[in-house]
DNA sequence: TATTTTACCTAACAGTGTTAGCAAAGGTAG
DNA sequence: CTACCTTTGCTAACACTGTTAGGTAAAATA
């Protein structure tokens, strides 16, 4: 009874094609321009097949999003497995961060352009808690060996993960000028910064 | 010939009602609901009187974003006037920003929550100039002082700003506990370091 | 009083998210 | 092979959205 199978197979390729023109769409145009109707003409099928797959609008936005979250991790992951001490592993992570942030603005945009996005939102995206264990543990270490064990990590991945994320959107609202380079002077200063304070 | 006067003071007062209407609108279901036809009710006249005054629906959250710099200014100068030494102003500036975000978040919302805005839109709010230029001066008093003068202040100012939106924005998006007053310590900290990285 | 200006409204256009209801095709059982 | 049922996908509609063209009645001017 392999006619199940194939007809799960066939729903499964149809969410797809709506995530990739979905995806397509907001690159093209921003997310603010993504419509229903646009997806629908995109993938070849009439709008009421997207509610086949998603709830609304907001569902396909929110799968995106973990999608960004999903490029991001892996990022992170590969940046930090290239070097060994916790101080480095930091440093590495803010600099693939901030890489990924400009190089896949239109996922930065689609994560965290939506205004700012309801608690309710926010606990729906499971990727999130990957990417705290990431920065933490880096940073639990380095508390430990530095000279205040007592030092709360979440409060340090708070001020890492902000800092970061103002740095970004504000240098994406930017002001014409070119000062991605300039600011990742800020970046460098910042780090070092993160990094000596929790040493010391 | 007070005609022409008592006529123009008319169009004001409608033009503020429209505005007022819309920041009502927004306080009560944030910026996303607000539409023209709920401002056109709410002050009693037909929809295309509002485009009378305003060009279109983002002229007129532009102007709200307006409003809410030049309330954020006032309570910046506020802040800043209490105290003398640069140190002081720019301590006591990072909190009045922290807590206009928080005592104003439907402000806060409308100024950075529409997406990450465009170059466009950034020029067009003049108020951004004076918010700049009052936290630029005791940064710079603070480098002419320090040990390294040849800081460039706008990097300093970049880094303060940024490292304030993304506490602000990562702090409003939530987990749902309430971590205002955490998140205080981590802006005491940021700040402490902040100002003595310019003196030493 | 006649004319022009202005103030304002109705109604429409083109688009949005979302859903009810129907037709046709696909698979199942007698 | 036929009758039935389920699934699949469609058309069409509802209730909105921003925006604007065009007309009407009131007000100001000559």
């Amino acid at each position: 009874m392999g006619i199940a199978e194939r007809k799960k197979r066939h729903k499964e390729e149809v969410r797809a094609s709506i995530l990739e023109a979905a995806w397509h769409l907001v690159v093209q145009d921003g997310w603010q321009a993504l419509s229903i109707r646009k997806i629908a003409e995109a993938i070849e099928y009439s709008v009421p097949v997207i509610y086949d797959h998603f709830a609304n609008k907001e569902a396909i936005l929110l799968e995106l999003t973990k999608q960004g979250f999903q490029k991001l991790n892996q990022g992170l992951i590969k940046a930090k497995n290239k070097v060994e001490t916790p101080e480095a592993q930091i440093e590495a992570m803010a600099y693939a961060y901030w890489k990924f942030a400009f190089d896949n603005a239109a996922y930065y945009q689609v994560m965290y352009g939506l205004g700012i996005p309801s608690c309710e939102t926010v606990n729906q995206i499971s990727e999130l808690s990957t990417f705290s264990d990431l920065i933490l543990q880096p940073i639990k270490e380095l508390i430990a060996a530095g000279k205040h064990p007592d030092t709360d990590p979440f409060l340090k991945l708070h001020t890492f993960w902000s800092m970061l994320h103002g740095l970004i959107s504000i240098n994406m609202m930017g002001t014409g000028e070119n000062k991605r380079e300039l600011n990742q002077l800020v970046l460098q200063d910042f780090i070092r910064g993160f990094v000596s304070g929790m040493k010391a």
